[in-house]
DNA sequence: TCACTATCCGACTTAATTGGTCGGAGATCA
DNA sequence: TGATCTCCGACCAATTAAGTCGGATAGTGA
């Protein structure tokens, strides 16, 4: 329930490793292609792909093909909010369809709708919890989980 | 994206309407049948069954057959929250699937998944949301969008 | 310059979840 | 005791998401 779409899980992967060749310490900064990354996470290539390409359209990212092409961040980290990365992968984000709905297709239980209301204060709080995070958040300040490139023994050390 | 169920909605509304029934001012209590509540709201009939049989299993309503049977609220509206009602309804909430993942099909991007932890904070902000508000809160706090039922001689008006 | 290679891009197919439907079992009231 | 009204559990269809395939485009090296 409420569970985000894999799509979404792909992309937050992806942007922040991206974010993290980009303008983290460790390496210099270069371009990242959708192999490296689906390698990386082991997720599917051409799903991987599709996904960077809506971020794309959505200008969050910059694509450069050819050989030694790959994808860049569009914008700095911290002007990246969770809210927009979502959108831009699924649509228009909100708990009751009734929230952003064309006319001719309001919902049948409108006239008695007692819930609406309530329920639209809850997708507001949702929302704004999720515009307030951004991609900066999700790199620095947060530490990894299990960190495997860096010692193998430490492997079994989980949560 | 993030968009509730057809069946949560259902859910909320049966709940609602039960408890402005079983606690409200206006009416006395009584106990109200699976087909007063769809042909008011528009559902479904056998829908609507099948959520209030959930709602009925987990322990949230009593059901009581035969003729002049229904449903009752099991619990005083301000017992019963909103998470609740989503959990009965669709199973634990969680915005990540890692989060209540059994042994054996963790996911394969676990290893180097940086996205988890700052998700978790999220998921968790989002279930204290839906844990703190409460039935009560969506009859009386928040006004209605339409109040049809408030003057009594309407109470019978049906379409 | 020209051909090759590696990349991005869009449409298609398949699997899973959700929404909706049907017939049966149990209980109550006349 | 019988008939009726209710809840209950299993079944089927439709929508959506996940994953796959081939084509188009741009850059590199000979």
């Amino acid at each position: 329930m409420l569970k985000l779409s894999k799509k979404a899980d792909y992309g937050l992967m992806a942007l922040q490793h991206i974010a993290s060749v980009q303008f983290g310490d460790v390496t210099r900064a270069r371009m990242v292609n959708t192999k490296e990354i689906a390698e990386e996470y082991n997720i599917p290539v051409e799903l991987l792909a599709k996904v960077l390409q809506a971020l794309s359209k959505n200008g969050l990212i910059e694509s450069h093909n050819g050989p030694k092409g790959g994808y860049l961040l569009a914008k700095s980290p911290q002007e990246v909010t969770i809210a927009q990365v979502l959108e831009s992968l699924e649509g228009p984000l909100g708990i009751v369809d009734c929230s952003h709905e064309k006319e001719g297709d309001l919902c049948m239980q409108r006239e008695h709708c007692t819930i609406r209301t309530p329920l639209l204060k809850v997708q507001n709080s949702i929302y704004q919890l999720l515009n307030n995070m951004t991609l900066q958040d999700m790199m620095g300040g947060t530490p990894l989980i299990t960190i495997q490139s860096v010692s193998p023994e430490q492997q079994g050390v989980e949560r």
